[in-house]
DNA sequence: TCTTTGTGCAACCCTAGGGTTGCACAAACT
DNA sequence: AGTTTGTGCAACCCTAGGGTTGCACAAAGA
């Protein structure tokens, strides 16, 4: 069931790759899937999937658990808006940034 | 000057090296810096700069400009933000969808 | 002019990782 | 019992891409 993994750098990694973000796109959806349905509605093979549900696990965008043989895996939003968020501050921060410098270059000019 | 190329795939993907990062930070502390300016101050060549420098080109996060013999990079936040917001939508979407899909099992207890 | 110093281009190395197939095993179904 | 159906594990292929080195060329500086 492995709860939050943060790190905003496995989430990025995780969401770099199409096909993974195709299958978080299909898997929010369906709001509940296994490795093998979700196959089925993917261009690539069921390892291929579960490989890439492994990513999104550790990234902590999915979460899963066993229902008699099968395992069932669902999205988790929480480390999204957290990378959000972290996006949102660096942005900002370099906004902050470049306004000091062109004030600066203002101030002095040339 | 090359402006805004959006798409927020290759803002990802960008992100998702932990090098390119590392050269995002240091060039947003310098406001300004050249290709071999950065190689300096990071721990890998020229080269591997200037391959960065154009993958962070192309997803819009730094523009360049010539200055005399040396090429100039800085940081642009508008992709970061926009990539921001993309993920806080998709965050309050699969939210949505979990909350829907909650209510639906309450209502039917099984 | 000669010498530095920053770019650009190209070839190259090498691993990470996205994809596959095949098989063994366990849980359901008949 | 025997048969299906979903997982797990492992080996394997192959390209993308992160990294390097070397060299040619142009723009500053001496």
């Amino acid at each position: 069931m492995n709860l939050g993994r943060d790190d905003v750098g496995a989430v990025l990694v995780a969401l770099a790759d199409p096909t993974r973000r195709h299958l978080l796109d299909t898997l929010a959806e369906t709001g509940q899937a296994s490795a093998t349905a979700l196959a089925d509605r993917l261009p690539v093979s069921r390892q291929a999937v579960v490989k890439h549900l492994n990513v999104l696990l550790d990234a902590g965008l999915v979460s899963s658990g066993r229902a008699g043989r099968e395992v069932l895996y669902q999205v988790r939003p929480e480390p999204l808006d957290e990378s959000a968020r972290w996006m949102a501050d660096l942005a900002a921060a370099w906004d902050r940034r470049l306004h000091a410098i062109k004030r600066a270059a203002e101030r002095r000019p040339m």
